[in-house]
DNA sequence: GATTCTCCTTGAACCGTTTTAAGCAGTTAG
DNA sequence: CTAACTGCTTAAAACGGTTCAAGGAGAATC
């Protein structure tokens, strides 16, 4: 491979003029420059990077750990991200943890010590300690999907909360007193979050109104889990009219297990998902879904760190939230009692 | 950030004994080690990628081009590629080209700027060319869901020939003799060799039995699209029992268009997918598929282009080729008159 | 004609590692 | 007692760029 030595012999210049035309054109002579070009054209060089990073301290790679890429919520986030990083002549490297905090802190110091600019990251809990330590060693983070609480970064993130608040209200208003909550375990923040906006929105409605909330925690959130986890269920009894998913591959296998059961969606049983992900408009009963912005998200994380990096000293840390939307489709339906109150009023 | 020179100076040794403390352990003495060990724990050190690649020539990094990371298939592939670097220490680039040629050359560019030991991809189109000049500069190739052919690099594909055979044959011997082909682009090289496989195994069919083929091709290989395209096709009339589908989002989305329309899935028409995706099987009515080892196609392409970056020397080109598996599940069944032959006979 | 200014170009230092030949102190062999 | 060897450690030379102070050649100013 060709380096920029050999560059300028052939073109009879210098080292330093070498580099100029590359990064700083407009310092050369455009007879020099056009010289230059060509020579570099004719070789087919390309500047190593290593070289150019070791002396330069930057090196236009970012860093971006997930707990499941699988996931389309973080399927469509990790494509925001690299489309920003790609409009900016970035470039990201993935790495999915499988909600393992143990791998979370080995691809942590596998990116430092790749020097990468800076690492976006979900964390898969609470896991505050080793992302300081990082941020000690003066790597440049920020978090997705989550706020930075207590942490010297940027964040970017939905309000999830808010999130679980649409979700039971949306229920609610449809006449539903009964609800199953179908979701993963409380130790993943973005549940416990959504859980937290539901009881917070269960204040605000009037006793006599209350819906009885029962819990049922996956260890997996995936469609064919949750299908098993429901089969089970229906055959202990129905007691409820409403169901809210953790996101919407429960949502559809819990769906599954109520049609094999003979049992009506929307007309019997309501069941709202979360993420909105592309498929849940194009599923057997459309779903309705709390929809999240999560190529926004990626893209904004992704700008959000880039300009840290370009810009360090006058970089400000941010926190931006993104606000969820409620989808309605047509797995969500009044319930009989309130279709019959709607009629009486 | 603590540099190898900080080290040597707190150990009271000099740069080549930390870097070997680093390196090869075992040439030192082990009272030096242990000291040079203390003191790289206590100030944190981690070796500079950069420094180490730029001496070394090498930097543990591989990237990874593929044309659309939301499709499940190459979620799966990625993870596969992953889970194969982590466990050799080496970290994955991900690129995603939205199946455009061009970005796919600016990522083949931005990749061999970094510098990357080796590069998988999956070529949107068969653009040879472009990719032999990558090699000509000395970047390590492997080819991923596609056959190296004319080319000097390793491959690890999938046989979609008989992945289309294999899909028609099951059609065929369930009675079904009007068929749809509901498909991508024929530029798409695997649609074009899954299609040729389809050609293929109709000549081992007895001209009295040979089925009849309409194609329907998409221009995106979406669920909705699927289910606009499926809508209309319905509503000029259904010609076909049986739907050979490009991948399992379209047969998602052709399964609710008929479910719509009152048409009975497999009893009034059958339907297959292709990929087997994770969801395939929770779907509404479980689809049958074509499954692709996707996860091990990824795993395998990684190990093959990491080994050849350990042992250049040693390696010899590879194609490794998988073999596509026929899932039946209950998304086709016999035709009426199939099911009434068997009765008889 | 000397001085200052501009505009380009150059040479050298430096980034943080790895690697290799050479050095040094003890040991063993002759 | 010298020579060869062993087992560690060291100093210095790369690796391929970027950057910056300094230099040189013309043009403009006095």
């Amino acid at each position: 491979m060709a380096s920029i030595r050999d560059v300028a012999k052939a073109a009879g210049v210098s080292l330093g003029t070498v580099s100029n035309a590359i990064n700083r054109p407009e310092v050369l002579a455009p007879l020099t420059l056009r010289k230059v070009q060509k020579v570099i054209e004719d070789l087919g060089f390309v500047p190593n990077a290593s070289a150019r990073n070791l002396r330069a301290g930057r090196n236009r790679v970012i860093g971006l750990i997930v707990p499941d890429i699988s996931n389309p919520f973080f399927t469509a986030l990790s494509m925001g991200v690299n489309d920003a990083a790609f409009a900016a002549k970035y470039v990201v490297i993935l790495c999915n943890t499988d909600e393992s905090t143990d791998k979370e802190s080995q691809y942590l110091e596998v990116l430092s010590a790749q020097n990468v600019e800076g690492i976006l990251i979900t964390p898969a809990r609470e896991t505050i300690r080793a992302l300081a330590q990082v941020a000690e060693k003066g790597i440049r983070l920020a978090l997705v999907d989550r706020p930075a609480l207590g942490l010297q970064a940027c964040s970017v993130a939905v309000n999830d909360s808010y999130g679980g608040s649409l979700a039971l209200t949306h229920l609610h208003e449809l006449g539903h007193r009964k609800i199953l909550l179908l979701t993963g375990s409380e130790d993943i923040p973005q549940v416990a979050d959504r859980n937290t906006g539901i009881r917070e929105s269960m204040k605000e409605i009037s006793a006599n109104q209350l819906p009885q909330i029962t819990e049922l925690r996956l260890d997996s959130m995936s469609a064919s889990n949750a299908y098993d986890a429901m089969m089970k269920k229906i055959e202990s009894g129905v007691d409820f009219t409403g169901i809210i998913c953790g996101n919407d591959l429960i949502a559809l296998g819990a769906i599954r297990a109520l049609r094999e059961k003979n049992i009506a969606v929307p007309e019997d049983v309501s069941v709202i998902g979360y993420d909105d992900i592309d498929f849940a408009g194009s599923a057997n009963v459309p779903l309705t879904s709390i929809s999240q912005p999560a190529y926004e998200l990626g893209y904004a994380a992704a700008e959000l760190i880039i300009s840290e990096c370009e810009n360090p000293e006058r970089h400000v840390h941010q926190r931006i939230e993104f606000q969820p939307r409620l989808v309605v489709r047509s797995s969500t339906a009044p319930t009989k009692s309130h279709r019959a109150n709607l009629r009486i009023s």
